[in-house]
RNA sequence: GCCCAGGUGGUGGAAUUGGUAUACACGCCAGUCUUAGGAACUGGUAGAGCAAUCUGUGGAGGUUCGAGUCCUCUCCUGGGCACCA
């Protein structure tokens, strides 16, 4: 018997797979497309934490190929980004050459592991026949009206010298770099994603999304839907007015003064009758000047000014209160200006302290002395609507503003318009021509794609405009409107335009007439299954949903949803519980795991790990487990080959025959439902429990095969290679898998246990389908079961069918 | 502060409607084999006790014949959001 060399043998296959097309079976009755977040080619290649998502689509995969569908399951690269990048700055060249390395690199790695995907379908985001098809969506978008120019102030990271959008930070600081970013004016495309806000929330509930709380839960947090009232308090004194946005209209009548944001225009409008204007101006600027860490994360203190002289009134009452300006107002949510309820409001409290302010209580049950008091309760001092409870006090207010035309309901969102234009050189360009005469202008359709021309200097320019501006050759062009003379747009897209809609190409990556057939697209459409890091929920996923529901509205996808199951993959940690990194020294390289134990024990270990969206560490001990498993498979089915038959201890009798089948169809069961539950850990400890039982058992070779098919989707060469020992032509992947044999899923002896009052004092081995009368008698009479009994009155007795019986005593 | 997910042996973890807590694996211990080390294989491995037995799923209560699982309170860890009015 030859020793198991997973080197040899998983060269074999993969290389016998591609050239057969073992995986390319795409005719069949049914389909699944399963899908990983392609990865962005990074110079350092993978560590072991990589792969893990990779390798639960590709058992999902292989296991729905056994299963008779048509599987779609491919691999690209979402290749631009700031890596490539810095590079070419560095060396002067294209970030093309970079990327090229570092894809050939990525692929060379991914293709040990023998995955199911299907190469004549890789796309990357950087080529020109793909970004062709983003530059048309941001065409048809800017069409609708729903990518426009902006001067607004937007995140600037000042070391990466771009643009960022909301959802590109982390605790207000750069993602990539970790640089604190700062509010700047510039000019910016943004693509209205608030306008999709409420099919973005709805539709995370709808029959065609399933996925994970917790990423949901992100989302609906992210998005940040708040009901409320926005109404208007009049300037006294003047023809003015400020619009204020609450969500606690029931609290009213305790407002003692209102607070606008830095950034509001009414201190501009009203410079002549603030007495203090230039104090303001001068509180503005320093407001201005702090970056977004500052203004949040200090919020110990808050600051402010009276906007003297300044009242405004309450429409409830009448009355005239102060006006202030402070940064606890944000200029972007809302109206940029709020009531301030310091009874019943945390922050509104504490800047009363601060300025001595008065402080009115109109929700009974606090103790407004020391704290705010901010749940719903009942009303009081608030007039007519006093003894309401705070939820009938909002809508008999809300509908008192809406009756006098003051105010009406509004709903807000904490999502903002996607920021989309970026000051770098490595994204796609932006198809716009800037005309004098008629504005941005969109690049005709056939003109696509613009291309990404070759510069001198990749450096990001600090300007506001991408290195691509210093190519007046490119930058000048014509008006495709009016035919006068137009600059292009030097803008580039950020890294997640070509990410928002990629699995969509795969179904038809060499299309060059549309972004996707739409017979196809019908065909393969949702993605059934996708499997990424949870890092995306508030990113990637926001964006391409998005994008989805408005390709849907366009009419290039018929699904409102573009995944349909969504799984995130828990991290591997290094050994030493950290995250792996170069800085810590902790990182395992998988072209060692694979060379020392094979790529099938290396599948097998990653799945067998722990649950699948856990993070857990690595440990290298661990796959020798694995390994050792496969071993023992390697060994009984080089066996069996021979032998046709096992009996390693010669005494097996009839009995062993029944209890391996009943094992052996337990198993199948049991990977079966593991898998299709992603609990991928518990079906491999299942086959580990199979194959501890050799030697001992006997089993035919028709069973052990059965055994092999299910083994396969984790680790698929070993299964082939014995499959072929055996004496098989045909690809093991292009079997079926194996039924469920009913009447083999009973043990014929059970293990029956003996409590009394609930606590174990005896098992007894008993038929399966024993009665309670046919086992009361000698539970009552054992030996071990009297001394609990004994002298006790015997009240009832539970009988749970196969399990157990329970004798209850009074004591 | 708010939202989500979790706390089970030395470690990763397992446990249908409440029904044998610790499956499977790592590690460790002992044995076999080996010139030796390693590898491989076999057996053992929650804690206390000579034993019968007792105690054990973060903690405190509760419901129940019976609770890792259900209820109330509480502590801790990881993740997300966060001056969003």
């Amino acid at each position: 018997m030859e020793k198991y060399e997973p080197k040899e043998i998983e060269k074999k296959w993969q290389k016998y797979w591609e050239d057969n097309g073992t995986y390319k079976n795409y005719s069949r009755e049914k389909k699944f497309y399963a899908l990983d977040m392609f990865p962005y080619p990074s110079g350092v290649g993978l560590h072991v934490g990589h792969p893990k998502g990779y390798i639960a689509t590709d058992v999902v995969s292989r296991f729905k190929m056994l299963n008779g569908y048509s599987v779609l399951h491919p691999m690209g690269w979402d290749a631009f980004g700031l890596p490539a990048e810095n590079y070419a700055i560095k060396n002067k060249t294209n970030p093309n050459i970079f990327t090229a390395k570092s894809v050939a690199n990525y692929k060379k790695q991914l293709e040990m592991f023998g995955f199911t995907y299907d190469w004549d379908r890789e796309i990357n985001t950087t080529d020109p026949q793909y970004y062709k098809w983003t530059q048309w969506i941001f065409l048809k978008l800017f069409e609708k009206g729903l990518a426009y120019e902006s001067n607004a102030p937007i995140n600037w990271c000042p070391s990466c010298k771009t643009g960022l959008s909301n959802e590109d930070l982390e605790d207000g600081k750069c993602e990539r770099c970790g640089s604190e970013v700062e509010q700047k004016p510039m000019r910016q495309w943004v693509l209205k994603m608030t306008e999709y806000a409420d099919r973005l929330l709805y539709d995370l509930d709808s029959p065609e999304l399933d996925w994970e709380d917790m990423i949901v839960e992100q989302q609906k947090n992210w998005i940040g839907r708040s009901e409320g009232v926005q109404f208007e308090m009049k300037i006294k004194d003047s023809e003015e007015k400020i619009e204020v946005y609450t969500t606690r209209i029931d609290t009213a009548f305790g407002i003692t003064y209102a607070v606008v944001a830095p950034e509001h225009p009414i201190i501009e409008k009203l410079k002549d009758k603030i007495s203090n204007y230039a104090e303001i101006v001068q509180y503005v600027e320093d407001a201005n000047r702090k970056t977004n860490l500052e203004r949040t994360e200090l919020q110990k203190e808050k600051t402010g000014k009276r906007l003297a002289e300044i009242e405004v009134i309450n429409p409830f009452t009448g009355e005239a209160i102060p006006l202030f300006v402070a940064d606890y107002v944000l200029g972007g949510y809302g109206t940029g200006a709020v009531m301030a309820v310091p009874a019943h409001d945390e922050r509104d409290f504490e800047f009363a302290k601060k300025y001595d302010l008065s402080i009115v209580e109109v929700i009974s049950g606090g103790l407004i002395t020391e704290n705010a008091f901010v749940e719903d309760g009942i009303l009081i001092n608030s007039e007519d609507y006093s003894s309401l409870s705070s939820q009938e006090a909002r809508e008999k207010m809300a509908d008192w503003l809406e009756k006098e035309k003051i105010g009406k309901r509004k709903v807000n969102y904490k999502m903002r318009d996607w920021v989309y234009s970026r000051q770098r050189y490595w994204g796609e360009p932006i198809p716009i021509i800037h005309c004098e005469k008629c504005g941005a202008v969109a690049v005709p359709e056939e003109q696509l794609p613009v291309m990404l021309p070759d510069v001198e200097n990749y450096e990001p320019t600090g300007t506001g405009e991408s290195p691509l501006a210093a190519i007046t050759d490119w930058v000048n062009t014509t008006c495709p409107k009016c035919g006068g003379p137009g600059k292009r747009e030097t803008n580039t897209m950020p890294q997640w335009g070509g990410s928002s809609w990629y699995y969509l190409r795969f179904i038809d990556p060499k299309n060059d007439k549309e972004l996707v057939n739409k017979e196809l697209e019908k065909e393969w459409m949702p993605v059934d299954l996708y499997v990424g890091g949870a890092e995306h929920a508030t990113r990637h996923l926001l964006y391409a949903r998005f994008w989805h529901k408005f390709l849907f509205d366009i009419g290039v996808v018929s699904t409102i949803e573009p995944f349909k199951k969504l799984l995130h993959v828990g991290l591997i940690m290094a050994e030493d519980g950290r995250k792996m990194s170069k800085r810590w020294n902790n990182v395992v390289n998988p072209d060692e795991i694979i060379a020392e134990f094979g790529a099938d024990a290396m599948r097998l270990y990653e799945m067998f790990m722990g649950p699948f969206t856990q993070s857990i560490a690595w440990s290298t001990s661990g796959v020798s487990g694995t390994k050792r498993f496969l071993d023992k498979v390697w060994n009984v089915g080089s066996e069996l080959a021979i032998n046709k038959h096992i009996n390693f201890e010669s005494s097996a009798d009839d009995s062993g025959k029944h209890d391996i089948k009943v094992l052996l169809n337990k198993t199948i069961e049991k990977v079966s439902k593991d898998i299709e539950a992603f609990k991928f850990n518990t079906a491999i400890s299942q086959m580990m429990t199979f194959m501890n039982k050799f030697p001992g058992l006997e089993i035919s070779i028709n069973d052990f095969e059965k055994f092999l098919i299910v083994l396969a989707p984790f680790a698929p060469h070993i299964a082939e290679e014995l499959w072929e020992t055996i004496g098989h032509k045909e690809s093991i992947f292009l079997q079926a898998w194996p039924e469920v044999d009913e009447k083999y899923l009973q043990d014929e002896e059970v293990e029956m246990v003996v409590q009394v009052n609930g606590k174990v004092r005896e098992r007894l081995m008993v038929a399966y389908d024993v009665t309670e009368d046919e086992i009361k008698e000698t539970a009552l009479e054992n030996a071990k079961v009297k001394v609990f009994t004994n002298g006790k009155e015997i009240k009832k007795i539970i009988f749970v069918p196969g399990k157990l019986i329970n004798i209850v005593v009074v004591d």
